[in-house]
DNA sequence: CGACCAATTTGGTAAGACCAAAATGGTCTT
DNA sequence: AAGACCATTTTGGTCTTACCAAATTGGTCG
């Protein structure tokens, strides 16, 4: 239900992404588009504005042209993944691989120069996590909520910049993933009190430690996961991702 | 001489950035915009558009309110380092900071999953840097051009993006601090000859104490060469940013 | 064969009108 | 007096048309 130049912006995307435009072609003229789409030149305009902010396509009086995958946006990412309906298992591990390595940079980070106060709710946290007993739902957002808060305790802003991008592309997908993951979450709570502690001594190569095991625990978890989710979607039908009706050329 | 709607576009960040505007707050409509600003409503949506894509603005129907900084695109970070005439060290420091650890990653990638030739393009790139006698010029080039190869040939995407992105930002402010930068090149041959070995060895834990020591160098040369351009550029005119002329209200 | 120049194509900007959703402020009910 | 409800106004969203400037293109001339 979204506008023309929202479905037509994604259209487009997708063509770029998928490789039916190669990186250094010319892209059809707006007007061009219009007619093929059916749709307004400015609504051409607004879509080929985006892919520039995208930095998928670089946009010049005289014609725009695909750039190299490598020169675009973080936020192609979302798109990357939304495109095959089999979330790609590669990409959602080089994601997690940032952010894992970002979250420990920022724990790091808290352990060295942060205050007390940050340190000690961040442990309040992670206490709650292998305290009581938190359902399976309960427990995945307490896990988030608490990875949020040492990001942004860290106080790199360019950190939070890019989880907070990464988390807000990937969500979707995860929420896709989610029903076939299976923590073991004896694992992650002996995890969780080892960064405790860590936290507590502030040992800054403790809790890079940890987080390199969270890292290889993650990744266990995840793959299987994964697997699950592409056997399972092979039943469902084609997502109608939704895009714009092509006219016939005459 | 830039187009209108990109000065706007950058008067009104610039505004948000400063806490003209804080986060919550309404922002003028963009019917009074166009007449405070006299241009037209077009230009005026196009670059709410831009601040909607960079994450500053959250526009709907109705009224666009400012967004949290922490929510912004990655790409706030060029305006914020353009937006004060002295580099923000602070900032500075912590885009360094995120991008030695991704280098990291994508280093450590390569030695784990890397093929030889890839490793090898590398090795000699690093040879270049300690075995002929480059010039100051010549030898920044080069270490940006290994570290270049390095992302490219890890294999992550997301890490590239995420380094691509950054450089493009900082790259301007770089080149203003270059002339003050002065770079131990004893010590960074050291490192280099080091992380030459790590890599024909393929000892991840090598490489990433190389670069833990390299984060360390780059951050004693930083900061002093950060410092000796702020103090040179208080003698320098404020840089005229191009920003329209408001009009005043009747 | 290459340099140069004009016609065409292409993106960029502007102005105006209209639509739909949200915010606003008043009114009525309780 | 407080809250729910509703019509008006405001605000962003879309479409149309026209014109401008830069780049491309293709031909022509040296």
């Amino acid at each position: 239900m979204s506008a023309k130049h929202n479905q037509l912006a994604g259209t487009l995307t997708d063509e770029i992404l998928s490789g039916r435009y190669q990186a250094g072609d010319r892209l059809p003229s707006e007007r061009e588009l219009a007619v093929r789409f059916n749709v307004n030149r400015g609504a051409v305009r607004e879509a080929m504005s985006r892919l520039s902010q995208l930095g998928v396509a670089d946009i010049q009086p005289g014609g725009a042209r695909v750039s190299p995958i490598n020169e675009a946006s973080l936020d192609i990412i979302g798109h990357m993944l939304a495109a095959t309906r089999v979330p790609d298992a590669q990409l959602l591990e080089q994601i997690f691989e940032v952010v894992e390595r970002l979250l420990s940079m920022a724990a790091e980070a808290l352990v060295e120069r942060g205050r007390d106060a940050d340190i000690e709710a961040v442990r309040a946290q992670l206490s709650r996590l292998f305290d009581n007993g938190l359902d399976g739902e309960a427990h995945a957002a307490a896990r988030i909520e608490m990875m949020r808060t040492i990001m942004i305790t860290s106080g790199n802003l360019v950190c939070q910049l890019i989880a907070h991008g990464l988390f807000k592309q990937f969500a979707p997908t995860l929420e896709a993933v989610k029903p076939y993951v299976q923590l073991d979450v004896e694992a992650f709570n002996r995890i969780a009190r080892r960064l405790e502690g860590a936290l507590a001594k502030r040992d800054r190569r403790a809790v890079r430690e940890v987080f390199d095991d969270f890292s290889e625990l993650h990744a266990r978890t995840l793959a299987p996961a994964i697997e699950a989710a592409a056997r399972q979607s092979v039943r469902h039908a084609n997502r109608q991702s939704e895009s714009l009706p092509e006219v016939a050329a005459s």
